[in-house]
DNA sequence: CAGCATCCGCTTTGATACTG
DNA sequence: CAGTATCAAAGCGGATGCTG
């Protein structure tokens, strides 16, 4: 991208990662951790194979973004995020919140990735019984890649790729009621009656809901 | 700009305020205020006329951006934001902060303007002695259009255009020296060295600083 | 297969000129 | 002042091909 050549530091963001699929790319870092070239492409459908090459250049050369050759176990280089690149995930986060009110309904056409509901997720709920044994649910999006597992931990939700240990529940269906039925939108009938399905104990459902405070933190 | 098509907040987001330029529209109506076609023309140099009402469109279409098309005393239409875009300030600010590190060196070419001075110094700087009287420092940042007036308030710092009252201190040069000079990275003698004038009680100038806390916030 | 590089048609951007 | 209109250049998306 040509830089706005102008001396602010929004601005001087935006030279860094103002380019089209640059936050996109930030954001599969920050989901996955250290990736291979193959899960970012995995991860940001849409985007073209020499685009995020050239995004992966220029986020390196500004600093944003490593990559590590290849270790002795693994073949391939990895890709992650630097300190100061970690740095944006309040941004980001900010960002996916500050869009919430353009989530309500899922398009036909969108790409969705399970793993993309930990934003929304790990940034909205709470546990609301964080005495009580943590809770363990297992998130199928349709057509959305691995499944996730959503656990408590020390009252907040974490979100994380699932290893097929059994849950107290799965959640498969649409990705926009999966969300809408954790964020207490909806409830259980209707959550059905839009496709989805709940296997297991789906009582455990009530232990997790959105947190009060819904403004920015870090 | 084409939609991401992905069922992601931060993607949903960028479908918004993704496109070039978008965002520092936004900026420029944090900063101003309503604000009219040519004041925002002035505050994004750089941009061609016909992106400028393309994105307006699309961020009014959006929801971001509203105008009114002209009240009995001004003759023309004012642009604004819309509750939606003024919640987009805290992420304005937060990337403005984000790239402090590339805030060092002002390049020859970079395009000032003293109004987005407004942005790390009200982010950054605090009045450390709240209960003396308020002050006030004119700033003066070289080819960077109307100066702007730096006054204390209950112990936050506020920089809003100067309609030419008697301030304590006038600082005039380089708008990088000046924030380095305020952000207390510099000292006066630097600043001098890297031309730097000062007018009036240059003593004023240790009242404020860094606040501690550099985090993100609200 | 992972990790690119190259090519090509299309869209977006930028610069300038022009208009009510 | 507040935009339109025009057009060349740059950027993007998709396909394909190459290399270890």
């Amino acid at each position: 991208m040509r830089s706005y050549g102008q001396f602010c530091g929004l601005a001087r963001a935006l030279d860094v990662v103002g380019d089209r699929w640059s936050m996109l790319i930030v954001r599969e870092l920050l989901l996955q951790g250290p990736a291979r070239y193959t899960d970012l492409k995995n991860g940001l459908p849409g985007i073209a194979t020499n685009l995020l090459v050239d995004r992966l250049r220029e986020l390196e050369e500004a600093g944003v973004v490593t990559h590590q050759d290849a270790k002795p176990p693994v073949a391939t280089a990895l890709f992650k995020l630097t300190p100061w690149g970690e740095q944006l995930r309040p941004i980001v986060l900010a960002l996916g919140r500050w869009a919430r009110p353009l989530m309500g309904k899922q398009a036909r056409a969108d790409h969705v990735r399970a793993h993309w509901l930990a934003l929304p997720l790990e940034s909205m709920l709470v546990d609301r019984s964080p005495k009580q044994r943590p809770i363990r649910i297992e998130l199928r999006p349709m057509r959305a890649g691995k499944p996730m597992l959503l656990e408590t931990h020390e009252g907040r939700v974490r979100v994380r790729t699932s290893d097929g240990e059994p849950a107290d529940a799965v959640l498969s269906g649409p990705a926009d009621v999966i969300i809408a039925l954790l964020a207490g939108r909806i409830g259980l009938a209707t959550a059905r009656a839009r496709r989805l399905r709940v296997r297991g104990h789906a009582r455990v459902l009530r232990r997790i809901g959105p947190a009060s405070d819904t403004r920015l933190s870090a």
